[in-house]
DNA sequence: ACTATCTTGTTCGATATCGCACGATATGGA
DNA sequence: TCCATATCGTGCGATATCGAACAAGATAGT
């Protein structure tokens, strides 16, 4: 390493290791899906059944911290298949809701069944604990950056 | 959370986190760089750097888990900017060897440089410990999920 | 040496992603 | 009320990413 005084190193590897298994969990979610269907389909579905469904397109984008006209986008792919439905915004004319439909719901359903023997095999190299509290960590690192993003 | 008799929202979780921060830091550090280059830019120099040059792109398209057409895009970038050059490869000749150009070299410490501050103001609300035990667990999910990959 | 098969990098076409700029609506102050 | 400004979603153009197919070279079996 030619910066052995600081601790720069450490945390860009951080950040590589995240890029790589972000390539390496997508290809394996994508697997799972139909074709033309991407994480980011996936992504909105699972949020929606989560967090329930209601919120905008602009909510979505933040929560996952991608530029609106991408949102825009994946949407679409959404709406044209019928996973999703948009429904007026009560009280803001510019803005509309995001509503998920029984397909949609069912074709989230079917991809977490679909995953869910890659995902036991995991369990046994990566226990549940491991894996929570990684994500305390990693959530605290979300929040902190889109923080630091606002600013 | 529909299915509460199971782990699998768990590690969708984690993978969920994992992708936001990939787009979060990777905002983050194209903003350090010159319009028009990319996280992919800098990743690949990075490599360079720390891991020595030399490789070749099917190498370095598999160290980022990235398809070989994504790898040859990023590198023909990185030639017509001058921070790399390819070198012919003495053994096989349908390869070839990256090699890093001073100016690549600079264009790299220019931008850490240009990060200090922002990793600086991080370590001081994540350790570089526990940034560390971050890495080693997600560096043995990479492997892991690699491996899987290749069966 | 010959040939079948594998590997490496690229080209090509399709699509995802993103920044910019716009129209429509909302909001707040004069 | 009226106007300036802000916000929401989208159309558009540029570029990144990816899978399929290919050409050139390597490899292994005969």
């Amino acid at each position: 390493m030619p910066e052995p005084d600081d601790k720069t190193a450490l945390y860009f590897s951080f950040f590589n290791e995240i890029g790589i298994i972000g390539q390496l969990s997508g290809r394996m979610l994508e697997s799972a899906l139909p074709a033309g269907f991407l994480v980011s389909h996936f992504a909105v579905l699972n949020h929606l059944v989560r967090r329930g469904d209601g919120s905008t397109p602009l909510a979505l984008a933040r929560a996952f911290q991608v530029p609106k006209t991408t949102m825009t986008h994946t949407l679409s792919g959404l709406e044209e298949a019928k996973l999703i439905r948009f429904a007026p915004h009560p009280d803001d004319g510019r803005s509309k809701c995001v509503m998920l439909t029984d397909k949609g719901r069912r074709f989230r359903d079917v991809a977490i069944e679909r995953l869910k023997p890659e995902l036991a095999l995991m369990a046994e190299r990566f226990s549940p604990d491991t894996i929570a509290s990684a994500v305390e960590l990693l959530a605290r690192m979300r929040e902190y950056l889109d923080q630091r993003r606002d600013e």
